[in-house]
RNA sequence: GCACCCGUAGCUCAGCUGGAUAGAGCGCUGCCCUCCGAAGGCAGAGGCCAGAGGUUCGAAUCCUCUCGGGUGCGCCA
């Protein structure tokens, strides 16, 4: 239920019309005509460029066609006055009733209202976080797993097949140097002096990892050489990083569908299938790359390695998959794990990587399109740096990692619903200034408060109208007579929801959660606007002493409005704040 | 050297797959807030959308170049 998508049916129904009538000729395409809110609101309510966009194809001018397609749009019971203006501009305004039916659907559909079939029942998989299973994970991480699910949520809102995945590095050298680590700690638990040397992992957080592998194992593996214990230290500490990973996402609110091993892939024969697939393109070949221009590294000497011809998929440069000494490179396991992907059947993928990751997208697209035949779009999203600030001054501490400030650092001091929310006041690509004080600062500063603010209010409005005797539940609302919302403020706020559906199908197809939260954050606004006027104008005020179905009405918006709070604070992933302490 | 991201009000940032006179918060200026639904409210000033070309009915948005900031660039994942 698109308001904006109804009236942009109606148009092109018009336009149809107009074709058959002959006063447009039969074989134009209606796809550009589009239905949007003018940017100033004077205009009216929503506008269309249908007699701009269709004017080059009529060879007829714009406001010719305009003038003819205005009257037809206005015998429609919604649209009050359809007016032409500026170059060709077909403004509307729609009757009063549109946006009491707004509010009446919101309270039919509850939170779905604003769910879509956009997505048609594709299979998206979205993969994010995936951080070495080496420690804790860190804010970065954090970032990147509350921007991965709000995604992943945001597309199961609207119609997709979501699933949510996390790629697990635990085939490459740094699980060998995190098994090292815990020898180290396995070593210290059974009363020896160790130094952590350069190239080990220092971090508190190994400390129990080797005590419990000294209480399994004793001293049987001391002085022992690496031969003998690597591997099953490997395997061990991985499973413990990994549960201790499984908790960060825990306290953060994050469930993963599926966890993938890169481990996995090898001695399969997996890696090998895949470049085998990439061979019979004709797209796998050993040669020798250019060495890169400007910098040129001190150790640089000509090999020749078996190279991903990527170029012919758009990267730059093509990719080596081998190195010199003929063991695979990190990215053949990566080509391996996005065939794997591909041949489960997903129709899109999106990956969410760090900033830091920017170089491999090339090579990545290039692998998936080479792979899929080009079928299967993959969208990598990076999410930028995080600066933590407090007391004004940057933070860095961490009690547990060493030099970096972990997920639990941050959800201990403020929760959950603030971490997620804070992480998506940003664009994903913008850097993100995070404020431990700030955001716990209770103003309009700070755009969680602030939303959860005005949902709290609804709730106390409910709360103040059981204690008046007057019903509220949703029956009740629903049945409200909204005749009497006819305040301009009160519109306004209707209007405002009425974008909600439009909102959250423009930031689905931008795969741009953080749409959603300045979107809440504008209605929030609106509605402490219409509260604020109650003061100066009794009349506005939710509750009208003495009056249930006047109360009733207005109930049903701040209703309306607290059911598209609940909404878009479910795809964030965020609790509605029930009052405010 | 090359690639990617970014450059919008004094500050921090939005800006709808190209729409009309570019928005919000903070800060600033003025007014309001004894009682009331003020963890405040209302109003105002403030812009060459980094710069220059191009595409077209129309550009902050798309293309090219320049300047400035960030990230990355074979045998690390």
């Amino acid at each position: 239920m698109n308001l904006f998508a109804e009236i942009r049916g109606l148009v092109i129904g018009a336009l149809e019309q107009m074709q058959a009538g002959g006063e447009l000729p039969g074989d134009v395409a209606f796809d550009n005509v589009s239905v949007e809110p003018p940017r100033d609101t004077a205009h009216g309510d929503m506008a269309t460029n249908a007699a701009m966009v269709l004017a080059k194809a009529a060879r007829r001018k714009p406001r010719d066609i305009a003038e003819a397609l205005a009257p037809r749009l206005a015998t429609d019971a919604r649209i009050e006055v359809a007016e032409v203006a500026g170059p060709g501009f077909i403004n509307l305004r729609l009757a009063p009733g549109v946006w009491r039916g707004i509010v009446a659907g919101i309270l039919e559909h509850g939170i779905d209202y604003g769910r879509s079939d956009m997505g048609a029942g594709q299979k998206v998989n979205v993969e994010y976080v995936s951080a070495n299973p080496t420690g804790p994970l860190h804010v970065g991480h954090t970032r990147g797993a509350v921007f991965g699910d709000a995604l992943a949520s945001l597309l199961d809102y609207t119609g997709h097949d979501v699933t949510r995945e996390y790629y697990i590095n635990d085939g490459g050298a740094q699980v060998d140097v995190l098994a090292r680590s815990v020898y180290l700690r396995y070593l210290e638990a059974l009363g020896q002096e160790v130094a952590f040397e350069e190239g080990t992992y220092p971090g508190d957080y190994l400390i129990p990892v080797g005590q419990k592998l000294a209480e399994m194992k004793g001293d049987r593996w001391v002085g022992q050489p690496e031969s003998v214990w690597l591997a099953e230290i490997r395997e061990f500490a991985t499973d413990e990083m990994m549960a201790l990973i499984r908790e960060d996402l825990a306290a953060l609110g994050v469930v993963m569908d599926v966890f993938f091993s890169e481990k996995s892939l090898y001695g399969t024969g997996r890696i090998e299938a895949a470049i085998e697939a990439l061979r019979e393109k004709g797209l796998i070949y050993r040669g020798v790359l250019e060495p890169p221009k400007g910098k040129m590294p001190e150790d640089w000497e000509p090999r020749e390695q078996l190279l991903f011809r990527s170029t012919a998929h758009g990267d730059d440069v093509d990719r080596p998959i081998q190195k010199s000494d003929g063991s695979w490179t990190y990215f053949a396991p990566d080509i391996a794990y996005h065939y794997d992907k591909i041949t489960r059947g997903f129709d899109q993928l999106i990956d969410v990587f760090g900033a830091d990751h920017g170089g491999y997208v090339k090579r990545m697209k290039a692998a998936v399109s080479a792979l899929s035949d080009g079928r299967v779009p993959l969208d990598i999203k990076l999410t930028q740096l995080v600066k933590l600030w407090k007391n004004g001054e940057p933070f860095k501490m961490s009690k547990r990692a060493g030099n970096f400030v972990t997920l639990r650092d941050v959800v201990d001091q403020v929760g959950p619903d603030v971490t997620r929310f804070v992480m998506l006041t940003r664009k994903n690509d913008a850097p993100l200034d995070f404020d431990f004080d700030k955001v716990l600062e209770q103003s309009r500063e700070n755009p969680v408060f602030y939303v959860q603010y005005a949902h709290a209010r609804v709730m106390s409005v409910m709360r103040k109208a059981a204690e008046a005797g007057i019903a509220a539940d949703d029956a009740t609302l629903r049945a409200a007579d909204l005749s009497k919302l006819s305040h301009e403020a009160e519109i306004a706020v209707a209007k405002k929801l009425a974008e909600w559906p439009r909102l959250v199908e423009i930031a689905a197809r931008l795969h741009e959660p953080h749409r959603i939260a300045f979107y809440l954050y504008e209605l929030a606004g609106d509605f402490h606007a219409l509260w604020n006027r109650g003061n100066d104008l009794p009349e506005l005020r939710f509750l009208q002493e003495g009056d249930a179905a006047t109360s009733q009405a207005k109930m049903a918006l701040a209703r309306a409005v607290a059911v598209v709070i609940s909404a878009g604070l479910g795809i964030l992933g965020v609790e509605p704040a029930q009052e405010m302490r």
